[in-house]
DNA sequence: AGATCGCCCTGCTTGC
DNA sequence: TGCAAGCAGGGCGATC
């Protein structure tokens, strides 16, 4: 599943090979795939037909495009297995094909959303006064963000009566980290996951953080790089599968730390992944 | 209002 | 061999 790195490289490719071009038509191929359009899909693609397309954005895992010259964006989520795609047009449609968006210009490219399990999709929101989709105002700045408030998340941290990785999947909170990097985080931090956030201390805070970046920037740097295809590929050449995980999925496998047997736990209808030597569970239990 | 949890979806893997 | 259950999980909305 995408991760907010390679969101980021669909935001670059976007940005290279979409934004600037001005849409003539769009074919929905799937409606669950414009759901969170209110309009359906008919609105959607004639919405869009005729606008042109500003700079790529994002948030988060969220991606969005603002149309010049309107009140409105396009908003993208990749969900679990969304791509963004931008391919010759007699390439032939691919089986998860959801959306195609054509342009006016003789590039020969088109704009393709494909989507096999369907958690993903395209919708048009009124863009806010501070730049973003209306329906996406909740959602916090990502910790690669500049403007990302390291003093007011260790705030809001300490505020919460919960525990740290529900608090990091808490999209309010900090945007962008998934199951994976949360876990990959975590591990690095010697953090158990069901640490509660009033024990967080500025230092360690600040720690988790940096770990996080961390995560963040290796895989933008192992896979962010080569991207300068035709092609805005999520699951494709960029090889970020390829990254190396600590944690994730190595149930059963040595701790590259310690060696002790990394173990996983049922958790929110989820996995997490740990070293119990590492990472000690918290003494007490609320 | 903060916290929790079920649900959406499909293809691959596992188990009987 | 075949079918069913399990699993993957981001984000939203209902509920307390």
């Amino acid at each position: 599943m995408p991760e907010l790195p390679e969101v980021e490289v669909v935001r670059r490719g976007l940005e290279r090979w979409v934004s600037g071009r001005i849409v003539k038509t769009v074919e929905v191929r799937h409606p669950r795939a414009v759901r969170r359009h209110l309009a359906g899909p008919e609105g959607f693609a004639k919405a869009l037909a005729g606008q042109r397309v500003g700079e790529a954005m994002r948030r988060g895992k969220y991606l969005w495009l603002p149309l010049d010259d309107s009140p409105y964006s396009v908003l993208a989520h990749l969900g679990m297995s969304g791509q963004l795609l931008v391919q010759p047009e007699d390439v032939p449609d691919e089986k998860h094909l959801r959306i195609r968006i054509r342009f006016e210009d003789g590039q020969g490219t088109e704009l393709r959303f494909v989507d096999q399990r369907t958690f993903g999709g395209l919708s048009l929101h009124e863009t806010t006064p501070e730049g973003l989709p209306d329906v996406i105002a909740h959602i916090a700045r990502d910790p690669l963000d500049p403007l990302f408030d390291d003093t007011a998340f260790h705030a809001a941290l300490r505020a919460r009566r919960t525990t740290i990785k529900r608090a990091l999947l808490d999209q309010s909170l900090i945007s962008g980290v998934g199951n994976i990097y949360a876990d990959e985080a975590l591990w690095r931090s010697k953090l158990h996951y069901e640490r509660p956030t009033g024990t967080f201390t500025r230092p360690r805070t600040a720690e988790l953080l940096g770990h996080i970046r961390d995560v963040m920037n290796d895989a933008l740097a192992a896979g962010g790089t080569s991207f300068d295809s035709l092609y805005v590929n999520v699951n494709g050449e960029s090889g970020y599968f390829d990254r190396s995980l600590d944690a994730y999925g190595r149930e059963g496998e040595p701790c590259r730390r310690c060696g002790t047997l990394m173990r996983r736990r049922a958790w929110m209808n989820r996995s997490s992944y740990f070293c119990p030597k590492c990472q000690r569970a918290p003494r007490v239990s609320s």
